[in-house]
DNA sequence: TAGATTTCTGGTCATGCAGCCAGGAGCGGC
DNA sequence: GCCGCTCCTGGCTGCATGACCAGAAATCTA
């Protein structure tokens, strides 16, 4: 399904793969909590109830484990957010619809974004998850949404798609650190908020 | 000038003072070519041809180092964007040419900008600068901006100013990591982009 | 010049980290 | 019972870090 990820399947039996994804789950909260410079294995394997050890029987290294972390994350935001998406039929639909269970995603799985986040930008200086990672991904698949509904007439025809696929995701990723220190922060709000902006922003000249 | 910071004057030497510029510059450059994590003092300290100590001599701790640069590198931005954003009259007009100066700062002045998110975003789990941080304040300006010249009816008046301010923020520092990591990426091009979409989304209707 | 003060160096310390490893525990098969 | 395998522990190593410190060097004072 996915180019680039999972070549060979490495047999896992019941037992591993269950762990990874315990220890993956775990990292997840710790990253969220205490950011990716905070998230030793000491740290992780804590809060699981396990040995710091088991930690390098399980992933070959850090990066593995953050390999994982980033996967699992996506993986539900993704079967989260799609569905939503694709229930729509027209280009400002969808744009509205992936804002929303974006934001909504956020506001109910925060950790899980955070987590996301957190890695892409720690692991940004060094080559590694950053190409493929799910936070580029998304910037790169809303883009081209964008640009084919707007060759198709449905947006503004003179805005450049990279530009504003990077300010959605920018919008979408600033309610992150919001929702954790900001207690005052109304999401909900900032969605319907955030969906008029680039509504007005994408929107086709309807007086011609 | 500004409330909560500087109370008390340490009563600097010249030579004092000097030095704290010079490794605060030479912290701006390490942070933003190595990330925060990657600033250590030995890193820093080699960079300015002084030895490790000499930093722990003329700062507290690392955050007293950290608070030197943010100051620092704050200071040059604001004396940069202000006059420019207070050329313009009309409220529209402040807005291009706050995103234009923030932009066109940043183009010109990389490593300090990347350096002022980049402690943020470390300093984001502890209680530090993150208060009255630079770029905590740059949103509370904006808002406060956009709000005025909302009531005095040169914006929409249906949108908050708040949620608006975040997105417009957000858009902007979204272009630190992609000037360093993206050699594609044009900034102008890019400026232009983000300057059309949120007069699009602030203009009030002219057509009632 | 002599002494005091500021400025600076490089060594040392405790801490925290990722990764490695010797061995123990549990459990199935035979 | 006892091998063989998976799963797991906790100690260890080597490394990097921020902070501390004794004292050297430079500069100023008188």
């Amino acid at each position: 399904m996915q180019p680039g990820a999972a070549a060979d399947e490495p047999e896992r039996t019941f037992i591993e793969t269950a762990r990874r994804a315990q220890i993956a789950a775990a990292a997840i909260d710790t990253i969220a909590e205490l950011g990716y410079a905070g998230a030793s294995f000491a740290r992780i394997s804590e809060r699981v109830g396990i040995s710091r050890g088991l930690i390098s029987y399980h992933f070959a290294d850090k990066d593995d484990l953050m390999r994982q972390v980033v996967h699992q994350a996506a993986e539900e935001a993704i079967s989260y957010i799609r569905p939503r998406v694709l229930a729509e039929s027209t280009g400002p639909g969808m744009l509205r619809a992936y804002i929303e269970s974006n934001l909504a995603f956020m506001r109910d799985h925060r950790n899980n974004v955070i987590a996301m986040i957190e890695i892409a930008r720690s692991a940004e200086g060094r080559r590694s998850y950053h190409d493929d990672t799910a936070v580029v991904n998304a910037v790169r698949a809303l883009e081209h949404a964008l640009s084919g509904f707007q060759t198709a007439g449905q947006f503004r025809p003179d805005f450049d798609p990279h530009a504003m696929a990077i300010a959605i995701r920018a919008a979408i990723e600033a309610a992150s650190p919001l929702l954790a220190s900001d207690p005052e922060f109304d999401i909900d709000s900032y969605s319907r908020q955030i969906v008029a902006i680039f509504d007005l922003a994408t929107r086709a000249d309807d007086t011609p």
